[in-house]
DNA sequence: GTAACTGCAAAATATTTGCATCCTT
DNA sequence: AAGGATGCAAATATTTTGCAGTTAC
């Protein structure tokens, strides 16, 4: 349960990733957004379906996680089972450039997938002739709750 | 256009891995593991069913990744636009369980993914409780061929 | 001969598109 | 008022399942 001042600086903090993405303020974009907010783990567009207090359209939803992606506002983190999961993006994520070089978890038992946001990802030497503009990198094993 | 004698030899590591996995020698199985044996890159489902010289139905496309999977034979490739990619595993891979903490390289420009066996994980270090088993790590950028 | 594999049909699921209506600005 | 966002219907695409016929061993 939070605090009153504490959700009003959620739901200030929703109007201002909005606003300076450039996106109208509706009420299906505020709640995936508080969603992700409220959430420490990524989420899969059917948690999204599920958990919103309202109902959307499926469709909507889609729509809503491409515009966010399109913004920055969220990423997709690659996981090894291939099951699609969204996780808010920090601030240094412009339009159209994700800069999420932070190290993913996913907990084989419970399914949830984490960002370690201080977790640095390492540098990686490649043969030469390729060049990296991004690093992904997803650790698999068990979390903290469930070791 | 491969010689005789590559030939050959490609046509017995094909049933080695088949039969080592104990797996039955079906047309539609050596014609998918060629494929992945004469490709340098990671093939997607739908590579595959456009690539193999016979027509396999794509049910029996999918069934086949799935049980080269259990068996180890081939793993997937989580990549940043969550497309799905298949390549053949090293020897350390074991029936469920796989070892391929390699390095793997998508290009943006041609979407061609390549496993980089040489390139080594580097070590990360996760924050306590966290207990690792495997790490994945894609980087995208742009190939030797695109750049 | 038997168990395993395949193809076909169909079900179940996931994703995209078009359009009319409603809401934000 | 105008442009953008939503919901609904429907088109596509993807993946799974059941079953009967075929093939490998």
């Amino acid at each position: 349960m939070l605090f009153p001042t504490n959700f009003i600086m959620m739901e200030n903090q929703i109007l201002n990733i909005l606003h300076r993405s450039q996106l109208s303020i509706t009420d299906g974009r505020k709640s995936i957004l508080r969603l992700f907010l409220e959430s420490d783990n990524a989420l899969a567009h059917h948690d999204i379906e599920a958990r919103t207090q309202v109902k959307f359209d499926r469709v909507t939803v889609y729509r809503t996680l491409q515009i966010f992606m399109e913004k920055g506002i969220i990423h997709t983190i690659p996981t090894a089972d291939n099951s699609i999961k969204y996780a808010l993006c920090r601030d240094e994520c412009e339009q159209g450039h994700h800069h999420d070089d932070h190290v993913h978890f996913v907990c084989k038992k419970c399914g949830s997938t984490v960002c370690l946001e201080d977790v640095h990802v390492p540098a990686v030497r490649l043969p030469k002739g390729f060049k990296p503009q991004q690093v992904e990198v997803v650790v698999s094993g068990t979390c903290k709750e469930c070791s």
